[in-house]
RNA sequence: GGCUAGGUAGCUCAGCUGGUUAGAGCGUGGCACUCAUAAUGCCGAGGUCGUGGGUUCGAGUCCCACCCUAGCCA
């Protein structure tokens, strides 16, 4: 079972340094965490490495719009992730910036190496120029009208309303959306990696349908895609990567051509190696064990390279970074594992719609996160599919499996075994049906959380605690101990099921470990055993080895609380109300006033595309389980509309049922715990009591448009 | 429009290369129990496996068409 230890080099994705870390980058990290955790636990060697990806026009203009330089802007973010990793025990061995020595080293390096292979090429681009800003515009940063369709304010590369995709100066009308200005067509030289060069579609082929230790490289759904991108014919070729961005750019320079920035797809991934480059060079990696040099580290032929990833970033990690670090004599990536998104109650994340959860918010309304964590991990598999949080299943879940279930079984044994057999392990029976099933299924579980299959490990870790409990309630233990006292035989049948019991708990709680670390640390202490490994079930392990009668056991004390409903209701309204009152603001401004300065300017178009109407409102009630929220039916004058609004605190349904007030129409419909929003009801104030619907003049009926 | 993945009990999901009456957990109905964080156990109800064809002695499981969902591409 154990053979030399592996030596893995394990990445998730560069979280984007513009904006906090959202619950889909938290499941990510929790499903890679799991994974490290469980080859620690195996025995192997991990470094894992993260870092923020801090370059680009975003970023560069965001900072320009807070009137901060893009490194203060960065440094603001980062210092705000330990607290969102420590919350949820994700342990990143380092965690660096793209924004680096190491990352500019390491980029130009790797592009001089691109160049001399013949793999880069330098072609004139026409695009759009902001005269105003002084720079180029990217697709997103262009509107103007469809030339196909003629809907107004689309962007650069397609239309939202009739799907056609174009070209930015196809647009009627374009303008910038960062000056306004009418931007002019200009000419700029731009770097290209030849991705169609006929030996870098051979690498690629090569590369992904290559396997690994027999097993294939890519999720087979993941080959199949990237597959058909490289494969594509006629205008669906796959095309050479431009590269390049012209100044201003926050970015890494391009060397030799002044002016020329590196595009931040280039340099991001090369973060990676970055941040490990700097675990090196900084004595962690050496404080971790690993003694070889950087150099050295990447040039091992047992040194795995292991991506986990969204399905987002699919093309950039199985055909773009492959071809780049084979053609630049990097090491190629070994695997990349990918994962689907996480939706909330069906609905898709959107951050600036306020769906979704907030980590922060769960942390700080005080939810544990190995709650979460055990959630994710009951659903996540190796497959890329989307997951999704259902509040009422996330409850039943938790409650269920690890308090009624797992940690249940300790808690039933402990006041036995302290009272009967000073607290240490009694003889196991001949036969247990319990902990045999542990032994039988641990290999399985094992292999279930090397393939990514956590939901499977799960699954088959239940079924073992559901095993115990039966057989407890088989010998029926609260019977024997009334006289086990004076009953020899039933003192022995006691400590039999006790000693059965125990040792599966202890089972479990190793199965268990890479999901739930704290609560296992905890367990571990009461059962006095040290940190927990699979050695335990390695070749020539017995039950009797597994847990020697005569071990005495810690002190118990109660391992994991049940999830209150009230903290999620907490959770999902504390969202709701901070998306409500600021959309965009950052976590640090998030005071609620009425003395708020005006936000960023908005164009009249922009108002255009708001649909405010006069509506009447027909019905309202009070909504179980939600002390904020009041169910509205609402009449927009062609059709009715069910509008959750978080205004109870002000208002009772009888005070507001018949009259008129102003309802937002084209909001996307919002799916909540209690339903689904069609829109919104507009109010003014600070929140509380002092919440103020908004009505129109006498004369108005509902459906008339404010404008 | 082309392509990819998926549509199995109220909910969340298992069902390997086609083979006896389609499974689990949660929820639900009944019963039992009281050691345990009102935890646990037993019994039951509940599915024409998206729809319609086809191949086969036999199909959630293979083939075709269609519908729906999510996504990728242009």
């Amino acid at each position: 079972m154990t053979s030399s230890p592996r030596h893995l080099f394990v990445t998730t994705a560069l979280p984007y340094a513009n904006g906090p870390f959202h619950i889909g980058h938290i499941m990510e990290y929790i499903q890679a965490d799991i994974w490290v955790r469980f080859q620690r636990m195996v025995g192997n060697k991990v470094h894992w490495m993260g870092a923020d990806d801090a370059h680009g026009a975003p970023i560069m203009l965001k900072a320009e719009a807070e009137g901060i330089t893009p490194e203060q802007l960065v440094d603001r973010i980062a210092s705000d992730r330990p607290k969102y990793l420590n919350g949820f025990h994700i342990h990143f061995d380092n965690w660096h910036s793209t924004h680096s020595p190491e990352n500019t080293a390491l980029t130009q390096l790797i592009f001089r190496n691109l160049d001399a292979a013949g793999l880069v090429e330098k072609r004139p681009v026409e695009q759009f120029f902001d005269p105003v800003k002084n720079m180029f515009l990217a697709d997103r940063y262009v509107k103007g009208e469809c030339p196909n369709c003629h809907t107004q304010d689309q962007y650069g590369d397609a239309c939202e309303a009739c799907g056609k995709a174009y070209e930015p100066t196809d647009l009627i009308n374009p303008r910038s959306t960062l000056s306004g200005a009418t931007p002019v067509r200009r000419t700029s030289d731009h770097f290209f990696v030849k991705l169609s060069d006929p030996a870098c579609k051979q690498f690629m082929r090569e590369w992904l349908n290559a396997t690994v230790d027999g097993t294939p490289r890519l999720q087979p759904a993941v080959k199949n895609k990237a597959s058909e991108w490289l494969e594509g014919q006629g205008d669906q070729e796959l095309t050479d990567k431009d590269i390049s961005r012209d100044a201003p750019y926050f970015g890494i320079p391009i060397p030799d051509a002044p002016g020329k920035f590196f595009y931040v797809w280039f340099d991001a991934p090369i973060g990676y190696l970055a941040s490990l480059k700097n675990y090196f060079d900084s004595g962690k990696a050496r404080a971790n064990g690993e003694s070889r040099s950087y150099e050295e580290f990447l040039a091992a032929p047992d040194v795995e390279q292991i991506h986990f990833i969204g399905k987002d970033i699919i093309y950039f990690h199985t055909l773009l970074w492959p071809a780049m670090l084979k053609f630049a004599k990097q090491k190629v990536p070994n695997n990349v594992y990918v994962h689907g998104f996480i939706t909330v109650s069906g609905a898709k994340m959107s951050k600036s719609r306020g769906t979704g959860i907030s980590p922060l918010r769960y942390l700080e309304v005080g939810m544990n996160p190995e709650w979460f964590r055990y959630y994710i991990a009951a659903k996540l598999n190796a497959n890329v599919e989307d997951i999704d949080f259902n509040p009422e299943d996330f409850v039943a879940r938790v409650n269920s499996d690890l308090v009624g279930k797992y940690v249940n079984i300790a808690s039933r044994m402990a006041p036995f075994l302290a009272k009967f057999f000073d607290n240490r392990m009694p003889a196991l029976p001949a036969q247990t049906a319990a902990l045999s099933a542990a032994f039988e299924r641990a290999n399985e579980i094992r292999e279930s959380f090397e393939e990514r299959e956590f939901s499977r490990a799960i699954r088959l870790a239940m079924e073992i605690a559901d095993k115990v409990n039966a057989e407890v309630d088989q010998y029926k233990p609260w019977i024997l101990a009334k006289d086990a006292a004076s009953n020899a035989a039933n003192l022995q049948k006691l400590g039999e099921i006790c000693a059965s019991a125990i040792a599966t708990f202890k089972a479990l709680t190793l199965f268990l470990k890479p999901i739930l670390p704290a609560l296992a640390e905890q367990a571990e202490e009461y059962l006095n055993s040290g940190p927990l490994t699979w050695d335990l079930f390695a070749q020539g392990s017995t039950p009797a080895k597994f847990l020697p009668t005569g071990h005495a056991f810690g002190t118990f004390k109660p391992l994991i609380t049940r999830v209150d409903p009230k903290q999620l209701d907490a959770l999902f309204e504390s969202a709701n109300e901070a998306a409500k009152k600021q959309p965009e603001a950052p976590a640090s401004s998030q005071q609620a006033s009425s003395q708020q300065p005006p936000a960023g300017e908005i164009t009249v178009d922009d108002f255009a595309k708001i649909d405010i109407r006069v509506a009447k409102i027909l019905a309202a009630e009070f909504v179980e389980g939600a002390d904020k929220l009041l169910k509205l039916t609402v009449d927009i004058g062609d059709a009715q509309r069910t509008v959750f609004a978080g205004i109870r605190s002000a208002y009772t349904p009888d005070q507001i049922v018949g009259r008129l007030t102003l309802v937002l129409a084209n909001l996307k419909p919002r799916k909540m715990k209690f339903g689904t929003s069609e829109g919104m009801v507009l109010a003014a104030g600070p929140g509380g009591k002092d919440i103020f619907l908004l009505s129109p003049d006498a004369g108005a009926t509902p459906g008339m448009k404010v404008k």
